[in-house]
DNA sequence: ATTTTTAATGTAAGCGCTTACAAATGACGT
DNA sequence: ACGTCATTTGTAAGCGCTTACATTAAAAAT
């Protein structure tokens, strides 16, 4: 095994350009500061020992960590992998560091963490939705990090956030599917609990409903967790009712496809039996036969923009703005007009 | 805003609980060092001032950072995200956090990362992929930092790797191809410059076809760029050829996804004009229609066993034996006999 | 040429923790 | 009773860096 030299430090550096650790420290972060000549003894040492700087005695000494957290339900789902990948993109290019932790969907996971990546010395965190318990703002309050909410915009919540309406984007859909001629909607839902842009997408399509003058038992929703099978088994079940709907409007575009996939088994065809929609415009709604309608949201932009938004934060400790993204519909196949009248 | 109150620290701890900062730190790291009434009284003060430790400090002082730092091409490919995720739920079971950076394919970026997870403290590196410069390698064992590579096996590499033969699946699968009767082959391969999975997948077909005495030219290699509209790309292109291929193997399922849709676009049917292979097992090989031949990869398991391998590094100062996965060949329709004779 | 102002560098005090070592306390054997 | 040994706790020295402040050198102003 090789025989481990420990890394250099600033000392080593100091010493071999003859100057004191306060004159390395300044080439190395206001360059401005020091005589041209200095800065290229400092740094052909820095060059001749390798030197890195210790990340853990900058951030203990500068109470600064170029450090940013963020906690998300999972980077299995392209939604997230999408988003954070352009977050990711974003600080890299403004000299931060990514710590990702996912949370599984789990509300005293995602505490955890939070926890965690403060004590890390994250100088800022990105979050995703809105539902939390309170004392975590506290928290994220009494402490000063600055913390940012994506995938979910809000006006007036406790964190500014950078997001879409959830609601008003399936408000939207769901009226032009009502308007289509549809009148018995299915939905099949994520879990609402503790999930504030399932939630507001289910309120969305309740309120499109009650607006177009339907009754409201035309609606039924099915609440189930994130998994292909899981749109497929919702499918059936919506389907196997005395008077199945004409129309089903799926939370995300992973249910979506899962009961497109049931549609085909049982032998409907889609959408002259059935219409079937998605939410997230991910890869996979263009590529299914037939292709989902959906929601398009403008995943990396959101990414990216959270980046800016939270950096600004940190660097000018402002309360931040927000920001809300426009969604749009995409008409794609899966959606038709009812059959028959 | 509200008023900013620092953290608290260990000797605000210490001071509240009435006993030495020495006794506070060994009621969190090694509790049964301290006398139940002392830990007590110390667990109380913690919980009262709702004291997490720095980690900086903690770093820096023990150093040890129980942090494992990932550097993969990126997030947004759904092999990558699928064994972070795996990894990353190991290592939190066994209280490590996870440091994320991608690399976007780029191995000038990838260097760069190395370097700023190691000085950020990494206990542990997982790498994707042996091909980078030897310089790495030497910088690594001087700094004597463990070093592990998931996604591809070689049993005599630089550093110890989790994963599977990448040649030896593609061999295997092509060797099927060629036994179905296929005589002219095509092959949609990710670049393979400085990707070692690519080439050795590349290399496994071309040894088939000497295996099982197909002249050379028969064989018409395509390199392309990972996004679904470059499978398709090539796809014509190998179609429109003279003699175009009755089998096309594609590196990765979404070059094969992309090749699938071309194939429809251009009224082809898969496959009875032309059958279709990827690579992965991707959701999306399931999905499309027809659903895609491909080579299976364990990758959760893969992300699993990364993350024991790596601790165990880590934590037992050992060189790590690395792991061979077995892949294995998932027969669906897009693979059939070629037409006629 | 001398004083004032400004720029460049050095000195040294922490940042919050861990841990080697020292000290104190108590249990035990004789 | 005393000394021995084990257990529990305290003391204090760093870990590698940044930065306020002091110092020195150089430039500008007189």
């Amino acid at each position: 095994m090789a025989k481990s030299r420990s890394a250099p430090t600033l000392d080593d550096v100091a010493k071999m350009a003859g100057v004191s650790t306060a004159t390395v420290s300044r080439c190395l972060n206001s360059p401005d500061r020091v005589v041209k000549a200095t800065r290229e003894r400092v740094q052909s040492a820095v060059d001749a020992l390798g030197y890195t700087p210790n990340f853990a005695a900058r951030v203990m000494a500068a109470k600064r960590s170029f450090t940013i957290g963020a906690i998300i339900p999972t980077m299995e789902n392209a939604i997230f992998a999408r988003g954070l990948q352009a977050f990711q993109e974003e600080l890299h290019q403004r000299g931060y560091t990514l710590l990702v932790s996912s949370s599984a969907y789990k509300p005293e996971i995602e505490e955890e963490q939070i926890r965690t990546l403060i004590a890390r010395g994250a100088d800022g965190l990105l979050l995703i939705g809105h539902d939390r318990d309170p004392e975590i703002y506290d928290f994220l309050d009494q402490r000063n990090i600055p913390a940012l909410v994506a995938w979910s915009y809000l006006p007036d919540s406790k964190l500014p956030s950078v997001g879409f309406d959830n609601r008003a984007a399936m408000f939207d859909l769901a009226s032009h599917i009502i308007g289509l001629g549809h009148t018995r909607i299915g939905v099949i839902s994520a879990r609402v609990d503790g999930n504030d842009r399932a939630r507001l997408r289910v309120q969305g399509i309740r309120e499109a409903v009650a607006d177009r003058g339907l009754q409201a038992n035309n609606l039924t929703v099915i609440e189930t967790s994130y998994e292909i099978e899981n749109g497929a088994k919702a499918f059936s079940d919506l389907m196997n009712a005395a008077t199945p709907p004409t129309a089903i409007l799926c939370g995300n575009d992973v249910l979506a496809v899962g009961a497109l996939r049931q549609a085909q088994k049982m032998g409907l065809d889609v959408p002259s039996d059935v219409s079937i929609t998605g939410f997230d415009d991910i890869e996979l709604a263009r590529i299914v036969s037939p292709a989902l309608t959906t929601v398009h949201v403008p995943h990396r932009e959101m990414g990216h923009k959270a980046a800016l938004q939270l950096i600004e934060m940190v660097e000018n400790q402002t309360a931040g703005t927000g920001e809300q993204l426009a969604t749009r519909i995409v008409n794609r196949p899966s959606l038709g007009k009812p059959a028959s009248g």
